[in-house]
DNA sequence: AACTATTAATAACA
DNA sequence: TTGTTATTAATAGTT
């Protein structure tokens, strides 16, 4: 289909074959388009040019994504290999890891403990002590915590006691009776932990 | 081309159409195979027909996996989505339980506690306790069964040591002043656990 | 599947 | 590249 016949093998002729290559992969991409129309059927096209250009088709309604996935499942071939895999053994890295993480947990939830050694048995209640141990320096830091914070709020109530009392004494009892409020001068001018927190239990036992 | 002209839309005539693309296909099958040769271009063809039969092609030298590749790197686009994704999506599933599971870990040994509360301390200290309480559990079944192992080798001791006594008095103590002999017929015969056993401590005990 | 009249693709050329 | 055209190749409709 030409001015002449040619053979189908490798055109020599750099040119030349780069025009051979321009119309015929027109040509396809037409013909592509043309059965996927014309016989509803699914096609993709990927060509590259002997430089490396691309150029591809892929019918319409449809993807490469998607066509390739037929493909896969159809042929039983599997395309890609190298991203694929990767993330594959990725997973089963993952995955034992998680196993062994799974495995650690339940000894040191004192389960699945039948299949292990006495030494074994040992290693893990010293990790246990150890673990109650730091739990319990932990545990002291925030009772003493508590215990002084307890304490500032204890002598901060006997302080707030006084005042009241004092207040009392010089005869303006008004002000109190209205109870909180958060917009009043006073209060809001107030340092925050010198209001009156009306429901602290401790508020009485000292005054 | 052909008999007469058609328009470029769904050939609606099945038969007709199955024909269509039967010849269609082959045509860029063809098509395909004689750009790659004639041009020296990579090329993949992927058609499935309206019934959902896979015909495809893709030039030699290559694989659709390495054009596939290529067409990604080259277009930016990113073809096997499905499975891709879902793989992706499973890694990062099990990186969380992972992750988890390590927080899990390292509170249950002591570590990174700074960040609790009290009452998740607490819960730790309990989860501690119960692992303990499984363990000396476990660790009391390992002592009593060695225990009972241990008297079971004392008795069979005894028994032993007042044989011993026994053929010593009846004058052969050369057999015995020879050593171990594991293949001696008196030896060989013997059930295992009656055998001398020179090294163990408890032998000289109680005779 | 073949056949073949016709259209479509394209090799060589500009 | 793009366009033109003589030729070959593909194929629609038919057998």
């Amino acid at each position: 289909m030409g001015r002449g016949k040619i053979e189908i093998k490798r055109i020599e002729n750099q040119s030349n074959r780069q025009v051979t290559f321009s119309k015929r992969k027109n040509g396809i991409l037409k013909k592509a388009k043309e059965i996927s129309v014309l016989c509803d059927a699914e096609v993709g096209v990927v060509v590259f040019s002997s430089a490396g250009k691309l150029y591809d088709f892929c019918s319409p309604k449809t993807s490469l994504s998607r066509i390739l996935e037929k493909y896969q499942t159809n042929s039983g071939k599997i395309l890609w290999d190298e991203k694929h895999k990767s993330l594959s053994a990725e997973i089963d890295r993952i995955k034992k890891e998680n196993d062994n993480m799974q495995i650690e947990l339940r000894h040191l939830k004192g389960e699945d403990l039948n299949s292990l050694q006495p030494k074994e048995l040992i290693m893990i209640e010293e990790a246990l002590d150890n673990g109650l141990t730091s739990l319990h320096e932990k545990q002291m830091e925030h009772y003493d915590r508590l215990m002084k914070h307890g304490k500032m709020l204890e002598d901060e109530n006997k302080l707030l006691a006084f005042k009241v009392h004092d207040i009392a004494l010089s005869g303006s009892m008004r002000d109190l009776e209205l109870g909180y409020h958060p917009d009043r001068d006073f209060a809001a001018q107030m340092p925050i932990t010198f209001r009156v927190q009306p429901s602290h239990p401790n508020l009485q036992e000292d005054s």
